[in-house]
DNA sequence: CGGCGGAACGTAAACGTTTTCATCGAAACT
DNA sequence: AGTTTCGATGAAAACGTTTACGTTCCGCCG
């Protein structure tokens, strides 16, 4: 990194040959000698040229940079989610622009608007965003996929999580381990993910638990909702055998609520949440919980946005979902070699 | 979002005024009536009008973006980071490109490399960086600034962790609280990191316990290593009082090994880590610890680096070090309104 | 041998800004 | 009243590419 830096104009004047040419050779045009094509590399590796990237996206119109807007997620959503999608980009030889943290409509509205023109597409994970909001920020011209979005949107696909399967299996699970009853602590009231898989536990009592009835205490994703929903089903008249948290960190603050009040689990009442994240494994005993590949989520989003960007627009049906699976450990009461669940020996 | 993309051309001939005054007055570079102002903004903002970033940046240079180069961190870390320095570039109006995920010198010098001419500055966290490598890879007029780096060059500030201080405190910290042996579990051979908690941890000892024997058991930063290395301190001869692993993972990993055994934490031996992630208020014992700031490390960065792309060259002495704080929880056996250690009552 | 087609290459326009410089008018001075 | 000064404005150059279009040259066919 010696001088300032060289422009096509100096390759060009270096390879004996025009711009054009330069241009040819280094973007593999062909309609270019051999020969020329060599004076061209040399003289370009010799002067360490490297093409302006303003200069082609003024002519060209792309960036090959996508950007991505998300919320503000608890740490490991947000590094996976990050790595998935960065690895892939780079993969496809585009960059990354990010834009996290936000926490209102107007802060995400911002965070878009300020990323038109520099990026050729986008990857938006927002509870905020709806039809109106995508209509009114985002140019028409500009693909974008969606991310964990109830929004059905004529030009945007979108990739969820499939939550109403993973909990309907976490029910069932618990079902199947002998807890009659199960309980289901919920997120926030508006949240797209806890309605689905508040569905999810209803689907799954509908089915394999007909007579039972239903339990649902209110909870906001937090710890502290999951404390309070503890006491609360500690306290009710008739205790459930198990409890379905919405997500892990409510399940960890109910599992505080229970050894604070000496109630054990998984053998006083079993306990599952959701979405694995890594504390799950560590706290005692560890968290049954439903796991999803949050860096698959990210590749996913980014593998189809690059079709988009590839001219084949939204068919209208290019939306995708992601399966999860239950992971279980020792709070569910099903866990280890157990000689009761065990599978009947293979026939053969 | 309705048409096409409008120009300043567009603007400047609804506004029947110059291409220059719309700039002019969207630059907010003044010598222009509050006339012309009022009938530029209007046309403006009638025509949806967004300047071209590509086309300012090929004029002027600059990009308004910076770049964040980062290895494969672990969640919090990596959030945590990325969040502190986005918050920051938000507000001083620069954007964020990153790319994450190294594990490689080559890597990292490639990442770096194609971010060359897309960013106005760079924050470079890489355990790979040296001297040669900054002067190969990154354009000499390029604003940087290096994380955690042991690299003292001259162009470059860096803003480190104070490990030696937080490893000196939290050492200390154990002895005061009684136990008058304490065991040291270093980092990969190379961290940068690990070396010099290994100092602090050394310091201390010399300072506040210099007849006692230092005892230092090899590990990596994983949860295995710290796994192993707490077998081996529990088979040593005349066990140790306390232990405190280079970082939390490694405490963690010797917390299950004493777990295993049956050995009582910390009535039997005490632990304590480095980090405070977040799984270390959710073991049990929850875990003592040395806490970063990690979203101050980032937005320290990003303000750095602000300074060093208005002009200000690095003076060679504006390299910053960020304190850390020992947290006291259960595992540290000196938890809670502990008498014993209560401050005496102040003076006035 | 003349015309023709095509490959190789160069010229110049275009992309949308910022910014220098010249112009113009009016206000301010002598 | 003549001259200067100054503020507002516009014309045009410049930034570094890509690419449409022309030109040249060569070989080939009729």
């Amino acid at each position: 990194m010696t001088t300032k830096k060289a422009t096509i104009k100096d390759v060009a004047r270096e390879a004996k040959v025009s711009i054009a040419s330069v241009s040819r050779v280094l973007n593999g045009l062909g309609g270019v000698t051999t020969e020329t094509q060599n004076a061209v590399r040399k003289a370009a590796a010799h002067l360490h040229y490297v093409p302006d990237s303003a200069a082609r996206s003024l002519i060209t119109g792309r960036t090959h940079t996508i950007g991505a807007v998300l919320p503000d997620l608890y740490g490991e959503f947000f590094s996976e989610l990050i790595r998935g999608i960065d690895l892939a980009a780079r993969a496809k030889g585009l960059h990354l622009l990010v834009s996290s943290s936000h926490d209102g409509v107007e802060d995400a509205a911002a965070a878009v608007r300020t990323m038109r023109g520099r990026v050729d597409g986008m990857i938006i994970l927002s509870e905020f965003v709806d039809g109106p909001f995508l209509d009114g920020n985002l140019p028409s011209d500009l693909p974008a996929v969606l991310l964990d979005s109830p929004v059905d949107h004529a030009r945007y696909p979108s990739i969820n999580i499939d939550n109403i399967a993973g909990a309907q299996a976490m029910v069932k699970h618990l079902l199947d381990a002998g807890h009659e009853s199960v309980a289901f602590i919920t997120g926030p009231a508006g949240n797209y993910d806890s309605q689905e898989r508040e569905k999810g536990y209803r689907a799954a009592m509908a089915k394999h638990a007909p007579k039972a009835k239903l339990n649902i205490i209110a909870g906001d994703f937090t710890e502290e909702s999951g404390y309070r929903a503890g006491q609360e089903i500690l306290a009710q008249a008739k205790r459930p055998r198990a409890v379905f948290a919405a997500n892990d960190m409510t399940a960890v603050g109910c599992l505080m609520a229970f050894k604070e009040a000496g109630v054990k689990v998984p053998e006083d009442i079993a306990l599952a949440g959701f979405d694995d994240i890594l504390i799950a494994r560590y706290v005692t005993p560890s968290l049954s919980t439903v796991g999803v590949s949050i860096a698959d989520l990210g590749k996913s989003a980014l593998l189809l946005l690059t079709e988009l960007m590839e001219g084949k627009g939204h068919t209208g049906s290019n939306s995708r979902t992601l399966r999860c699976d239950v992971v279980v450990r020792e709070s569910c009461g099903a866990h280890q070699t157990n000689v009761a669940t065990k599978q009947p020996p293979a026939l053969v």
